[in-house]
RNA sequence: UGAGGCGUCGUCCAACGGCAGGACUGCGGACUUUGGAUCCGCGUAUGAAGGUUCGAAUCCUUCCGCCUCAGCCA
């Protein structure tokens, strides 16, 4: 364990649970295994912070691994990029960088070994043939022709493969699994394809490759990973990855593999063939394009790892599909340069303003601070102010709309950091456009303790001692929130994601900001100065983020419309679905195969049973048998229906009846104890659960646990003052009038007893002690 | 529906049989030398229906909806 912060997620859940249990000797070992095609982008950052926020919080590690199996696709240019990416987010795997290439000849071994095995055979048909065979869904596959060829002679098959003799596609490795098993994965899977390829790493080595299916799971084990974990797509593949392991082990650690939904996020994309598309394309300018998703171009763009970071915090780990207001993302950004970029003024749309009660030959050299607001953080500089100046065009309007704050003829604003000025009338050009704002000002608006009243403050720059920069605003790279939803995503491409500021000046100060520098445009966002194309003396800035701008919020249109909330479920019930086959259609087929099981029915609710728990109880002869042992012991089918029904199958999970510690007829002395009045209900759950586990006499056990049901009023009495002294603060709530909060004290007064006591009794006993 | 998953405020995530909570967004208000920040306030969300239970978002059943899988990709 660590001090670092603990993740409060499913996934953490697990570890948390496995620690307890001691298994894997107490070690946590995750990976990020990406494959090295392509760019990271913000959807793995959410895998490298789970994988390593998970390991680092439980006194784990993480490697990093190249999952490098394919090598047409894969190129050394990704490996120093993704490893560069990590790195930058605060994720360190010291020496636990891992290739799988660095495993092929093992994994090789493991090939061999499951040849020998009658496990895996050589196949000798085509890609076309194989893939008839895989049956569908609905239908199963067929066997190869090639199954049930002798373990020597694919041995030696596999050999020439791996010696080069077989050309591209005469011949794979396949699992003997299952041509009919309804996990089509688990039909025969390929395991090694023939490549003749030169790989990034192993050249010409090798020419046959491992599938993913084989290799990753194996690397997981080579590595000692304990937790394998990847996103949902993944779930059928698990069956494979557990086949794999069981086939080749022992382990130690055996590594787990768990998943998680992937990030989706509004307004972007995040699948790698579109991002390449978009790349390839031209549409935007490469993979680090402060508009792309990914990790390069948000750290282009001036994002800090930190901010992606609180990010992932903010939108946690779970299993539900899910698309992430992008809003979020927004906010994690502004939340993290707001405490750390100095304020500086700059106008990306000038318009002139003359200072009319200004002479025309003095400048006054304003000491502005950095961190208005924050003096104790100290640091200025000299801001130059003067009769010629601009201000942003968007600040000034002729016939301003209602609770306009900005400037407009007769109103005053305060420049900030500067004087209050007043506009006296505009100038125009032939057409009759705005090309200057007359003002005066108010010398006396400035300085220590001037707290002078005005409708709003707006930023400016000196007109010629300001000086011109490269300024990029950037937007979401998308119009609508979902470009994944569109036939097209390239259709839908926001046409204003990227806006150069024309005629953009930014105060001296900003002249030679240095490249990677990030700096709050008063008013108007936060900017990080490019650090390729910007140059001393000719800065370029990209816009990060705006801030957050509630006028723009309430003059703009409203967004379209979210994804439509879920159609409403048709309430017609029954008949809707008559085409599918649940179970209750598997139970009905059953009883209407086999009279016995029909009759069993029938009998069932003679006996006074609903007609759904007969349905429940008659639809498989293994329950039904089970189920007529427990009556034979305690004559109450309603009971033991209801107990089986409603709560055995919840504790035996997928287990068979048959193969649980309990037996049927101990299963009906139990319900009888609580039918004799000797076990509560509750009691009787708890008594359940530790009998399915393990096992034993219900009688002995309940006394030995101590839950024989209470029913003196004196012991009730006792358990209830126990629980309103524990519950103090919930039971003077109460008091006060917050009714709810009753369960509450049940419950506590309840486990005071361990479920033994009588709940209606508690109840009562409760209410007179609370009135 | 062959198999495997998932359904909780507009959005994301909690609640592990006992007070449906937090964050984002939005809307008010206060404050303000950033229409920023900050502070305060505002919530008809457990897909539906049955059942079990003193008590159900949570357990059981049925139904509905969404996602993934039939690459010699990962």
């Amino acid at each position: 364990m660590s001090d670092a912060p603990r993740p409060s997620n499913f996934l953490a859940d697990i570890v948390e649970a496995d620690l307890r249990a001691g298994r894997n000797g107490g070690r946590v070992v995750t990976r990020f295994p990406p494959e090295p095609n392509g760019f990271l982008h913000i959807g793995h950052a959410k895998s490298i912070l789970l994988n390593f926020g998970l390991a680092r919080a439980y006194g784990g590690r993480t490697h990093l691994r190249f999952d490098d199996t394919n090598p047409v696709t894969e190129e050394t240019e990704y490996v120093e990029a993704i490893q560069a990416d990590v790195r930058w987010l605060g994720c360190e795997w010291g020496e636990h960088l891992y290739y799988a290439s660095d495993f092929f000849e093992r994994m090789y071994a493991c090939a061999e070994r499951l040849v020998r095995d009658g496990k895996a055979y050589v196949d000798s048909q085509t890609q076309d043939q194989i893939r008839e065979q895989r049956g569908s869904f609905e239908r199963p596959g067929v066997n190869s022709p090639f199954r049930d060829r002798p373990p020597a002679e694919s041995l030696d098959l596999l050999r020439r493969m791996r010696a080069g003799e077989l050309p591209d596609g005469a011949a794979v490795l396949r699992g003997r699994i299952d041509m009919a098993h309804p996990n089509v994965l688990m039909r025969d899977p390929l395991l090694y394809r023939i490549r003749h390829a030169s790989h990034h790493r192993t050249g010409d080595r090798w020419c046959i490759y491992p599938m993913y299916d084989f290799a990753h799971p194996l690397e997981d084990a080579f590595e000692g990973v304990t937790h394998s974990i990847c996103t949902l797509e993944f779930e059928s593949n698990r069956e494979l990855y557990d086949w794999v392991l069981d086939s080749l082990g022992p382990w130690d650690p055996r590594p787990r593999q768990y998943e998680f939904a992937r990030l989706s996020l509004g307004y972007t994309v995040l699948s790698k063939r579109k991002l390449l598309q978009l790349v390839n394309e031209r549409r935007v300018s490469g993979w680090d394009d402060p508009r792309m998703p990914t990790i390069a171009g948000m750290r282009r763009r001036g994002v800090t790892p930190e901010a992606l970071r609180d990010f992932a915090d903010l939108i946690g780990v779970a299993k539900n599909n899910s698309v992430v207001d992008i809003g979020k993302l927004e906010f994690a950004i502004r939340g993290d340069l707001e405490g750390r970029t100095p304020r500086a003024l700059a106008v990306l749309n000038p318009l002139r303003l003359v200072v009319e009660s200004w002479p025309a030959d003095r400048t006054e050299e304003l000491d502005v601070p950095w961190w208005p607001g924050e003096p104790a953080r100290g640091g200025s500089r000299k801001v130059p102010f003067g009769r010629e100046l601009l201000i942003e065009r968007d600040d000034f309007s002729e016939e301003p709309p209602k609770d306009w704050k900005r400037l407009a003829p007769g109103r005053e604003v305060r420049l900030a950091g500067g004087y209050v000025v007043r506009c006296e009338g505009v100038v125009r050009d032939a057409s009759g456009a705005v090309t200057a704002v007359r003002a005066t000002h108010d010398p006396a608006s400035r300085g220590e303790g001037e707290r002078r009243k005005v409708s709003g403050t707006i930023h400016w720059v000196h007109a010629t001692r300001s000086v011109p920069a490269e300024v990029r605003l950037y937007d979401r790279l998308f119009a609508v929130e979902q470009p994944d939803a569109e036939p097209d995503f390239l259709q839908v491409l926001n046409p204003d994601s990227l806006v150069l500021a024309k005629g953009a000046r930014v105060e001296a100060a900003l002249a030679d900001a240095a490249p990677g520098t990030r700096w709050q445009f008063l008013r108007q966002g936060y900017f990080f100065v490019d650090p390729v194309d910007s140059r001393p003396g000719a800065p370029a800035f990209n816009r990060t983020i705006t801030l957050k701008d509630t006028w723009a919020a309430r003059t703009a249109a409203k967004p379209e419309a979210r994804r439509a909330k879920r159609e409403p479920a048709p309430v017609d019930g029954q008949g809707a679905a008559a085409a599918r086959k649940g179970r209750a259609e598997l139970r009905a087929e059953a009883r209407a195969a086999d009279p016995e099981l029909a009759a069993r029915h029938a009998r069932y609710v003679g006996l006074g049973l609903s007609e759904e728990e007969a349905d429940l109880l008659s639809g498989d002869a293994a329950v039904a048998t089970w189920f007529d042992a427990a009556v034979a012991v305690h004559p109450n089918a309603r009971s033991v229906a209801r107990w089986l029904l409603n709560d055995l199958a919840g504790l035996a999970r997928e287990r068979a009846l048959a193969s649980l510690p309990l037996a049927p007829d101990a299963f009906g002395r139990l319900v009888a104890l609580v039918d004799a009045g000797r076990l509560t209900p509750a009691a009787g759950k708890a008594l359940l659960a530790e009998l399915v586990e393990k096992g034993g006499d219900p009688e002995a056990r309940m006394k030995a646990l101590g839950l024989e049901k209470v029913d003196d009023r004196a012991a009730v009495e006792a358990a209830v003052a126990r629980a309103l002294e524990a519950r103090r603060a919930e039971a003077d709530r109460y008091r006060a009038g917050e009714k709810k909060l009753f369960g509450v004290l049940v419950g506590a007064a309840m486990r005071e007893t361990g479920g033994a006591a009588d709940a209606a009794l508690v109840r009562k006993v409760l209410e007179e002690k609370l009135a």
